[in-house]
DNA sequence: TCCCTGGACTGAAGCGCTTCACTAACGCGC
DNA sequence: GCGCGTTAGTGAAGCGCTTCAGTCCAGGGA
């Protein structure tokens, strides 16, 4: 957009030959014939101009294609109003917690930035780089760090961490009661006649302490802890497939398998299905997540369905809670799940 | 800044009851005994400090839990040194691209911005948070949006777009060469004696007017013209449902169908298969994308893969290319995709 | 008349960093 | 003993914004 207008303007516009330099709010206040304080309060929604000058201000800026500097802002203010989340790309559970946090946050007046844990990015880096970005809250998507770690992160920001359960007063909690979910699964598998019901845990992954856990009580309830066994895994496909082979190799499978999460009861699925054991004829599955995979037909599991609208938005209010008001005692807030029912479960076999 | 000397050290480094101002380099420099100058320099790893000097400096900073301040350094550079990743979390094939691009970013010391899509917070959005935190590169995984605003985001940044082809010279563009992806599906379909083989599109999305008019053209050149069918659609399982279940309502099923990428693809697979038509018995189904979901057992679906660490890789170099050099002529890389065959497709019913 | 109040607006300092232009000290060759 | 180049280091300006402390000018009591 170049000098469109008296050219006493033109200077604060022109810029050298090609290069755009982009326009600040003191272009923006040139142009209007103001100063930049005052375009400043018109950007921050504050009183203090007319509605005259505003809608010039407003008007100015748009014709220069003025964008406000972030970084700038909040090197001025000492606040960045920003809730840094760290995500893990290949959980596709979280790709809905991540809509709500945005919609979320953002009706509460906070940015949002993403950072990723890849293969080559571990989750430290991860947490740095929003630390670096000024993050004042760090919203922890499953993280996998040792506690200590998270405890050390309290005091640069406000954590609040989803979907893992923490020692208690670490730092804020957001999480799906998991033992009720595994109890009811459990429940589920013995009315339909299951007594030798195997579980493949997630090892140190977000909320596999506690299932396991429960899935140990929930077992000894029914009065089954003889039939107890607990395979080492992890929440990913391959675990569940390795998982599966070892079941196959032995002289004779479990009637059931709790698999750590729908990923690893995917994995387990796979395998069968390769190797021809009915499900649930000869075995009957139980994911946990209840993931956008589950509810396909070819697929079609039993699954214990979260609340994720539920975690998100909890999550949100729990950051900015404590933003605000700083005194609380760390949160630990739990909402139960519930057991979806499909194919992948159905009578023992005899 | 306070009076840092002498008595300041305490000061500096104290926080007022519970009140953690966090440590600025200013800091730093006064526990080191040294100007800021010196430590801005170390953490830039120029030269001009001596290996002495510059371990004391690190310590100090260590000690004083130092951490670098991204929106200053940023503001005083007037460059930000940060590539913005426009994503859609549901996208699943997108989390492969965004682990590359972190690597590929970091190795050229770039910083990496993601912004999400989401059914709350439309593309527009997504791409204006970018900007507002000063991207200087922007790297769109499958934008929707149109040409125009695309074309006008390139002059306030370096635009690289992925995964979907746009008129000639509008921007830097990395993609598969779709064309090719679907002859091959095509051609393997023939091979298997299929004649009436239709087409779930992918209406506006990413890449799908491409496959459009490589689907017309292959069938072309078998001399199946008369037997094209294109079935308006999208690039969700939804669409794919929609698009089964229009062709179950008709008398005659074709014998092979060629959905618009994976997502579509498993929408279909699942009407199918719920309607008891059996794949690749009845219908063969060939998708696109070779997602995570394309390999399991249960699903086994014949796509096309694309080379995601390809597509990633180069579409960090296009932008940090133009970054360093300005006048390269707006550049489009294509890829090509190869047919992998699983389970989803046959020869043709009699 | 004078003082006060409040609305509209401005000036300047400062956020934490980088960078340009310097200075001081130290060989080194002649 | 002089100028020279290097190395190690410093001071101050300035990035684009916010914000504190004013200024200026109505208008309204008393």
């Amino acid at each position: 957009m170049l000098d469109d207008r008296a050219t006493a303007h033109a200077d604060a516009e022109r810029s050298p030959a090609g290069l755009h330099r982009r326009p600040t709010m003191a272009d923006v206040a040139t142009r209007a014939g103001v100063s930049r304080t005052l375009v400043s309060l018109i950007f921050s929604n504050k009183p203090g101009a007319s509605d005259e000058t505003r809608d010039r201000v407003l008007q100015a800026a748009d014709e220069l294609g003025y964008r406000l500097d972030r970084a700038a802002r909040m090197l001025a203010r000492g606040r960045s109003r920003t809730l840094g989340v760290l995500i893990d790309v290949h959980q596709t559970f979280q790709a809905d917690l991540i809509g709500t946090i945005y919609a979320e946050a953002e009706a509460a007046g906070y940015e949002v930035l993403l950072s990723a844990s890849a293969p080559s990015r571990d989750e430290h880096k991860a947490i740095e780089a929003l630390l670096s970005h000024r993050c004042e809250g760090l919203i922890l998507l499953g993280p996998l760090s040792e506690v200590d770690y998270l405890r050390t992160l309290a005091d640069r920001a406000v954590v609040t961490v989803v979907g893992r359960a923490l020692p208690h007063g670490a730092v804020d909690t957001v999480r799906t009661a998991d033992a009720k979910g595994i109890r009811q699964s459990v429940d589920h598998l013995v009315e339909l006649g299951h007594r030798e019901i195997a579980h493949v845990d997630g090892g140190a992954d977000p909320g596999s302490p506690e299932r396991r856990r429960a899935y140990l009580a929930a077992m000894r309830r029914h009065d089954l802890s003889d039939h107890v066994r607990v395979i080492p895994g992890q929440h990913t496909e391959e675990a569940g497939v390795a998982a599966a082979h070892t079941l196959l190799a032995e002289d004779r499978l479990p009637t059931a398998v709790l698999a750590g999460n729908d990923r690893c009861a995917i994995g387990l699925l796979d395998v069968f299905t390769r190797a021809h054991v009915d499900v649930p004829g000869d075995i009957s599955i139980v994911g946990y997540d209840d993931g956008p995979l589950a509810q396909l037909s070819r697929i079609d599991l039993t699954t214990v369905r979260q609340d994720t609208e539920g975690l998100a938005r909890h999550a949100v209010q729990f950051a900015i809670g404590r933003l605000e008001n700083d005194d609380l005692d760390p949160q630990d807030f739990v909402i139960d799940p519930h057991l979806v029912v499909r194919g992948t479960t159905g009578p023992a076999r005899a």
